[in-house]
DNA sequence: GTCCCTGCAAAAGTTTTGCATTGCG
DNA sequence: CGCAATGCAAAACTTTTGCAGGGAC
């Protein structure tokens, strides 16, 4: 939690706290956040929001997820690597579980002479409602 | 090959031959289709050539890729399912020889309840040259 | 003083849309 | 005529950056 973050700018903790508070399986914008964030500090502005994500990416302390088809990349607390699934109809995103073997990626960053750092895996289609 | 498609305007095929000629692996902006379109028939617009990646992509004629952290989405032809690898230093896009086991997708779906179509998979890292 | 966070505003970049025109059946 | 495609331009959106003010150390 983050009440063991070192000396956080009191808006990037703000940033943490709503992403952390929206949970693990909610699929956050920077708009999102900073809505919610503004009902903790009113006078937040976007930029320190989006900054404070970049930062809090950069430690770790957010994930940020590109969806394809999404127009927004969407933030989560971190978690056990897991993939995502999007729902063509109504847009949805929701956590799948699954990641592909490490011992696969070790396999493929060798074979291709490259050095993989992170993964993502994102899968479209209907959710049940929007059958 | 293109020669096979039933009545596609002259534009949209133009953007078709373009996206094809590239070849597999290659990982074409919209902007630089346009740019290579253009070669083909200068008067042709921007929009033009949108509106047909869109319309190839439903068709299936062309794979639409979005890239995390890339700014541009890519297309490419159609191929067997593979993942990608970007690197973060040069921003290069290769592919990588895998794809989510079938059983796998089948499984996901049926747990969650939800119709899967499409997957995306892409590693992040550091290409050879960027070491 | 220096450093960096902060808010406001504007810029940048990509994707999308409106609209009049053209071309073809 | 009716319909879809087309080019041009502008809009919409997200993301990023510039800049001046201010607080902490």
């Amino acid at each position: 939690m983050s009440s063991t973050d070192p000396g956080l700018p009191p808006n990037y903790r703000t940033v943490l706290d709503v992403v952390e508070e929206a949970g693990p399986g909610s699929h956050v914008t920077a708009q999102e956040i900073w809505v919610r964030a503004r009902a903790l500090r009113p006078r937040i502005g976007f930029a320190t929001v989006h900054r404070g994500l970049i930062r809090l990416h950069e430690l770790g302390a957010v994930m940020k997820i590109d969806v394809p088809g999404g127009s927004s990349a969407v933030y989560e607390p971190p978690a056990s690597p897991h993939a995502h699934f999007r729902c063509t109809g109504c847009g949805a995103i929701t956590d799948l579980e699954y990641a592909v073997p490490a011992q696969t990626v070790r396999r493929l960053a060798e074979r291709h002479g490259v050095a993989i750092e992170r993964e993502t895996v994102t899968f479209t289609g209907r959710c049940a409602d929007c059958g």
